[in-house]
DNA sequence: GTCTATAGAGAGATAGAC
DNA sequence: GTCTATCTCTCTATAGAC
């Protein structure tokens, strides 16, 4: 029973992770939920509004994430362990980061899009910031860049290969010590 | 006087790069080079056709690419370090990795462009491994998967704050040692 | 090898009825 | 809020002349 606008967010999210924004159109979302596309429109008048408010969703969704992770486990390490997890999800669906395929086709969104993929992205890199912090490193601003960076680098690879566990395997020298 | 198969390669690479392999279209390389669709059918039947030419070119650009780093430096993380300044290439024109791109599209390619990607990621991987071998780390292939998702990753987040410094840190602490 | 011309499908988007 | 209907444009792709 959730509502029309919540299933267009759900599949355009799916088929953004998978096929890349470009790569699905208002047709493909209506026929699999079972309504027009003039339904679609309504709910968001342009693709681009829609592109706007699948960034902004997930940001949302994120950052309850990571104060949830924070609240759950005190150990900083073990934090960055439950991100690796959430992400390797995503390979197991055969799906990329949101915001990643996002900054991959950056020149093909609007600005404004593209300003909300970097809002998103410096919010993941201060709160990977503040974990690395608290584990006591005094290059903590660099090591969540490295981390972040072989994050998403690890989902594409993985994905490709087919195999989850190459993201852990890429993230193994973050979580030691 | 680049002959015209290779004036279309040249722009779809760069595309490709830029907005994603579905973020352009035949129109797009037939205006800009100054020629008709049809045209560009001839050198490459079906856009599939394309995708495929590009990766076999990336491919083969870069197994060249490596074999010269070879020869002109020992020092193996010399070797990283100009694999590092090659991709940073890539951000300061705004581009992202041509193969980790279709990577992120990978839904929306054929399975025989899908197997291309693979193969190339494939190769990339072994001879990073090489190079973390001869500097002596038992964990090569380890190593080098870190630092393959680490360096396309960075490109992506470099690309996305218009700056290519951000590539070289984030793969700072593959170098030291 | 490049063109004109065009087919045929699919895209994003809107007006207006219900 | 969802629909029918439609507009306009763009896309991939092909046939056939030059």
């Amino acid at each position: 029973m959730t509502d029309t606008r919540t299933k267009i967010l759900d599949l355009a999210e799916s088929l953004t992770q998978t096929r890349g924004f470009n790569g699905f159109s208002y047709i493909d979302l209506a026929e699999e939920i079972g309504i027009k596309t003039a339904s679609v429109h309504y709910y968001f008048k342009v693709k681009d509004d829609l592109a706007a408010a699948l960034v902004e969703r997930v940001q949302t969704t994120h950052a309850a994430g990571f104060r949830e992770i924070e609240e759950g486990t005190s150990c900083p390490k073990k934090r960055l362990e439950a991100v690796i997890a959430y992400f390797q999800g995503y390979v197991a669906e055969a799906k990329f980061c949101l915001c990643g395929m996002m900054a991959a086709e950056l020149q093909s969104v609007s600005p404004r899009v593209a300003r909300l993929v970097e809002a998103y992205f410096n919010s993941f890199h201060a709160w990977l910031s503040r974990q690395f912090k608290e584990a006591g490193h005094k290059d903590a601003k660099l090591q969540a860049l490295g981390f972040l960076s072989a994050l998403e680098g690890s989902v594409l690879l993985a994905r490709l290969r087919r195999d989850p566990k190459i993201v852990h395997d890429a993230l193994k020298g973050y979580l030691k010590a």
